[in-house]
DNA sequence: CGTGATTTGTTTATCGGTTGAATTATTTGG
DNA sequence: CCAAATAATTCAACCGATAAACAAATCACG
């Protein structure tokens, strides 16, 4: 596992094909089993399992034995009365298995979180610090300090890390590269080479630290968070800068080198208003935070971004002609982008998260405007457009989750790994 | 097969999953060989085959042998004579077992195209009619009826069309609904009904007739016909209309519900020159090529679709000034969309083709000058923007190629069909 | 020209995983 | 208390892949 991610010089000539041997139906239908379990609405028994996944019972009591044995299944004793016959077995994922540690940098925060595998959070750390005037080791090392703490709580609650992920406001390229975090004034770092050895991170024998995208990430979290909502959305991350994470089919799509969803410099007014990136008219100068926070004349550079967008809403709600009409026009600029999106992708949700969420209430129709304006399809494929659920957690409660997530669909890795 | 395109309402809540038997694996490793086989740069062994996929010689046997009897393969004797040791027998896949049947229906012709399964065209028919001022239905019925006469040369040459795949200008959802074909002037046909029963199309007991957008099959053609390229690129079909057909990792990528890759309603001047659509700035009225031919003082109106475009690139050699300003014009919306579709997925490679094929070396500098411009991880990731290698053929050779790839991919089904 | 080395391809015994039927376990209803 | 019903396990059989032995066909070299 994991050599597809190591060689990157790889996905031009030749497809990746493995060939199948009998392991592989064990591996497949471990993790049918299992996925079926997590995704039933209440503790099925071994025998709807068998039925529903198309599987023998006989079979999917071998494959259920591994799974208790693994740690990743509990069996709960009183399944709710029905009607004549031997009682059932309910099958739940267990909470005293592996758990996902994600782990964010951003601007002026560190969190941490932990994940078991039923979903729940079972801890969470915010750590406020400025991390724009400390270099990116000593960024890296205290959050590698903090997961210390967290795996040690992981212990505490008899919970084994099974994976660890970092999110973190950037451009990043494989096997642990940021490239670029210009919030962060990052560039070419090498994280994994940095973190190398730390005992928060890389435990002798463990899994590697993975780094992703904050964005990516969040979208992740968002899935995480509304199990049973769409299966392909858009997530836009609404912050200083604008990001996008794009699921498909209930996984990330990363693109060819992960560099997917930079929908901040989409054009929506080319030669208009200036970016940072050198461009002109891109999303972000007309639907960047600090655009609306100038167009609602709120100063935002001295206040932290939670507040900012607090006393937005709070303008927004008095019904402030200003602040209404920046929101607005931020909403347009947005919609025309979003606009682009379902016409390039044919995506069925769009989901504002990040500083949009609590301010979709005047982002959306605005957007939703763009959208039937300029998408021909939506007539036969409505597009949705609402708010996260999760509020500025979402990528660490995505980072965990994605490991919570690849232990479920991938269980055999797990079961090798403990034996 | 083919269950979850006939229901149309199970993306949100379930994730499909078949279970594992031992069939799978069987299935599995078929494949596996299969496109070993038909990727090899010369005709491999079965020993060469079984170290390169990792399978046992005495696997390999076996499959192929399962394969050489259902005509997918042929063994071809002389294999290039190296050193010692028994001589191999190459493996090569076979010209006289399944063929694809592409099918076009388009504005000014209709056309059908026979490809084996080694790639090569075996029938290619052209008609030239205008179907503007014919119904749906006759329309049809003629593309049918040139079906019939391609079978029957199928079956002249010793071939079985395995699939026949039609292409439409327009909005294709599942099972063969035409929502809309606007330079067809056709709304919501259903070409299955229509043509349910016809003999070119569905004799008994055959593969139903899929209906699939011209420019996606457009985008599929160039990945058959240049096999050693990018699995990773955005195909152009410029006509009057600008659609775009999406190649992920080898796979059409078709959105929620089929509807991806309508770029030409991709905004590049909200609030500007007004499209067909209804919608402000979209990039059609900027880089379609009536824009273009408008912008350079060629009335296209009266000439066939070839013709204007010809006339286009002898004025754009000869130095035309306003030619070569529209050209310089469309490239630079062109561009500007094609760098919001790399900002988005992160793509490789941009492929210019129809109309735009020809006029690449004009097209091709102000859409690279817009990309390095705009899109921030160019210098990660280069892109590459190109012309393409097919011509006007290249819908329906990717309709019949997307077959072949099919049968390729996908061989127990074929085999289970011939018994 | 014959023998050994070498590589290809097939045969045979074995193993692993799923299946299907029979078996055991545990409840409800009369 | 017994029959019906449902859950879960056990066991022989099957199917596909594997590994090793074997047969086939060529080259190299004495």
């Amino acid at each position: 596992m994991q050599q597809s991610r190591s060689n990157p010089d790889r996905h031009r000539p030749a497809p990746p094909a493995h060939p199948a041997r009998q392991a592989s139906l064990r591996t497949h239908n471990l993790a049918l089993v299992l996925r079926h379990i997590a995704d039933a609405p209440r503790p099925p028994s071994r025998a709807e399992v068998a039925t529903t996944t198309g599987l023998t019972r006989a079979t999917v009591s071998a494959l259920v034995d591994d799974l208790l044995a693994g740690s990743l299944l509990t069996e709960v004793s009183p399944a709710p009365r029905t009607g004549a016959g031997r009682p059932a077995q309910g099958l739940v994922l267990a909470d005293h298995g592996p758990a996902g540690l994600g782990l964010e940098i951003n601007v002026d925060y560190l969190a941490t979180c932990l994940i078991d595998l039923t979903g729940t959070v079972r801890h969470h750390a915010v750590h406020r610090v400025d991390l724009r005037t400390v270099s990116p080791t000593t960024a890296l090392t205290r959050v590698a300090d903090l997961a210390v703490t967290a795996r040690t709580e992981a212990a505490h609650q008899g919970l084994t890390v099974a994976g660890t992920v970092l999110a973190v406001p950037g451009l990043v390229s494989g096997d642990g590269l940021v490239r670029l975090a210009p919030n962060l004034g990052w560039r070419d770092v090498d994280v994994t080479a940095v973190l190398a050895g730390h005992p928060g991170i890389a435990p002798p024998g463990m899994t590697p630290l993975l780094v992703e995208n904050e964005a990516n990430l969040a979208a992740l979290g968002e899935l995480h968070a509304a199990p049973t909502g769409p299966r392909s959305f858009v997530h836009i991350s609404g912050e200083i800068g604008i990001g996008a994470g794009i699921v498909l089919d209930g996984a990330l799509f990363r693109g060819a080198r992960g560099f997917s969803g930079e929908i901040g410099h989409l054009a929506v007014e080319p030669g208009g208003r200036p970016c940072r990136c050198g461009a002109r008219g891109c999303l972000e100068p007309y639907a960047g935070l600090e655009a609306i926070l100038a167009g609602a004349g709120v100063s935002g550079a001295d206040l932290p971004a939670g507040a900012a967008v607090a006393r937005l809403t709070r303008l927004a709600e008095a019904g402030d002609p200003a602040t209404c009409r920046a929101l607005t026009e931020a909403g347009t600029a947005l919609g025309v982008t979003v606009a682009a999106v379902v016409n390039l992708l044919d995506i069925e949700t769009v989901i504002l998260g990040g500083a949009y969420a609590p301010l979709t209430r005047w982002l959306r129709p605005p957007v939703e405007a763009e959208i039937t304006g300029r998408v021909l399809t939506a007539t036969w494929s409505p597009v949705a457009v609402r708010a996260a659920v999760l509020g500025a957690d979402a990528a660490v409660v995505g980072a965990a989750g994605s490991v919570v997530r690849r232990v479920v669909e991938e269980p055999a890795d797990w079961l090798a790994r403990t034996g």
